[in-house]
DNA sequence: CAATGGCATGGAAACGATTTCACATCCGGA
DNA sequence: TCCGGATGTGAAATCGTTTCCATGCCATTG
């Protein structure tokens, strides 16, 4: 491997020189200056940039941790990030921690060891010491994909709240009055955050808000099909069903379709995530999409802000975006006792 | 920042010994070992892995270089190669080139700086000496997505010839006697592959191969809309059309909807790619699925097993991967004569 | 008991770059 | 003419870790 010593022998100088023409350090003359550049060419050289960290030069990556690319949502937003640090010269260190607090531990670890001074987040739960670390050893933070109050971090999330109220408000104003809902774990913000939207849309609406109707579970396909079968024993059925996200969305459409039902004839569908997990949904779900890409490129942007250090670290920013409602195929108006006499 | 200095301190011993713990060398006592290790364990100490670069060891990084992740096909690949990377204690540093040399060169310099060992790449085109390049450094290489004959590089593909192949039995197989074909530009492997199959299928049926049917454009959805345009133009009109991947797929499904006719009943349309590009087109589709997670698996194996040496650099692997038709709505028996008759 | 060898450990060099410091030269102004 | 400052350059120190080499000790052996 051709090194800064090689290229100062053919140039004729002294690697010092060599250095100063590399970083643009103006004392140097322009004869000198055209030599090295040649000799640069000449020998194909690029400077290790882990001999320039020794030196306190910062790392030229940063990292993203989510929980899976290949989740279309978060392939997006992936997308989102990468476009703009490679635009302004860094690279991207990928992980996928499954939201799993030892995986992600894993990474984190790998990141400080790596000397990597810019980190994009979608954490998983209980990992607020693990952050504070990392924080402390003077990574710069953006979290997403969540709210989450951490003072050292920027954070990008999308409006759970006003999300679900969307959902909510467009089945009650095609008719629906028992709403039945399907979220993640008591605890976790965005589980809470979605039926609290829910709530909100509901009390707005003066409709009574039956709590056997909200189902916490985990925002897994099994749980999703659980919570709804159980839905689907309630008397009277709920007549349209919200869940919290994409998988939930899938677990819960096959248990309709299990239990001999119709979307959206017997049973209205909507989901949090624009998310084709069962592809035969993909085209028919009402969903609250969320601005993946957008997303990416915000918390991109926010990072290289602190890491450059245009902004004091105790200025945090905190950017909600909005979702944007699809009303596609499975919700409908429900069925009135009126419409089955019709039919 | 702790170093292996303030751990020797604490610990009382010389940084030599710290780094032998470290290492897992036998040469220490065992009450010096766990003097180290709990000074170690005091501190929060981790080695900053450039530094240990500098002496030689290997980076603890691989790169992936795609054309774009938010591609289904690729994220899911992405997340095959990062499950066995990361499982081998390596990170993953990903790169979208979107098909284009100048960035793709940018990103393979940056690769070269930064002392990485091993790459799985989705090349662009003409971009031989570039690899050629990283080859000669000592950079190990896996090629997937497309058959590419590099002698020092592994390769991982589907096998497009016998991909289109199957996509034209199962159109012939229903009838179709008539059917056009879009695929990339001429001297793309992929883009002449995959009509060689379609040549192939036709020759076995003893079909007339009718030149006007083939059209080579771009992979783009904008080149497949307009070949599709001309394929429709055409007298007979063709009964199927085969798109050689997801994008030229939506472009030609846009073209077809907006003459005025209808899938399948006016045409049959079928695809490489198992990809939503269009999430109408999502679950209608009938195409040719990629094994997308397994090729990144594969790949990820092989560029390790190069790394670690386990096999003599001559020894090239090649790895070709079948597809899967997956029959949907889209393709159907050609209306004949009769049927208009009968209809 | 002296020589030998293995073992635990510390000191110092080395990796490849950057940066500080020192030195020489040159220029303009007093 | 002499001095101060700017300018161009090289030597040497430095970053954090690994590794080679040297050293001292203890146990074994003849």
């Amino acid at each position: 491997m051709v090194t800064i010593h090689d290229v100062a022998r053919l140039a004729g100088v002294s690697e010092s020189t060599v250095s100063r023409v590399l970083n643009g350090n103006p004392h140097v003359d322009g004869a000198t200056r055209e030599k090295v550049q040649a000799a640069v060419a000449e020998l194909d050289y690029t400077p290790r940039s882990y001999a320039r960290m020794m030196k306190g030069k910062p790392s030229d990556s940063v990292a993203l941790i989510i929980s899976d690319v290949s989740n279309p949502f978060f392939a997006s937003l992936t997308r989102g990030v990468e476009d703009v640090v490679q635009r302004e010269g860094y690279s991207l260190v990928l992980g996928n921690a499954d939201r799993g607090e030892a995986k992600q531990r894993q990474y984190l670890d790998r990141i400080l060891s790596s000397g990597i001074r810019g980190m994009i987040i979608a954490p998983a739960q209980n990992t607020l010491t693990d952050l504070k670390r990392l924080a402390k050893d003077g990574v710069s933070l953006v979290i997403v994909d969540w709210r989450y109050p951490l003072p050292y971090a920027d954070n990008v999330y999308v409006d759970s709240v006003d999300g679900s109220r969307q959902l909510a408000n467009h089945l009650i104003g095609m008719g629906h009055r028992r709403i039945g809902v399907i979220t993640g774990p008591h605890g976790d913000v965005t589980a809470e955050d979605r039926v609290t939207g829910y709530r909100l849309a509901l009390g707005e609406a003066d409709l009574s808000q039956d709590e056997e109707l909200i189902r916490f579970g985990h925002f897994t396909t099994d749980s999703g099909y659980e919570e709804c079968l159980h839905l689907l024993t309630l008397d009277p059925r709920p007549t349209a069903i919200l869940t919290a996200n994409n998988r939930l969305a899938a677990g819960a459409h096959h248990a309709i379709v299990n239990s001999g039902l119709s979307i959206p004839r017997d049973i209205s569908l909507v989901s949090f995530d624009d998310v084709p997990f069962v592809p035969t949904l993909a085209s028919d779900l009402t969903v609250l999409a969320q601005p993946d890409y957008e997303m990416g490129k915000v918390a991109a942007e926010l990072l290289l802000e602190r890491m450059h250090g245009s902004r004091p670290g105790k200025d945090r920013r905190e950017v909600v975006l909005p979702g944007r409602l699809m009303p596609r195929a499975s919700s409908a108006r429900p069925t009135t006792a009126a419409d089955v006499a019709a039919g």
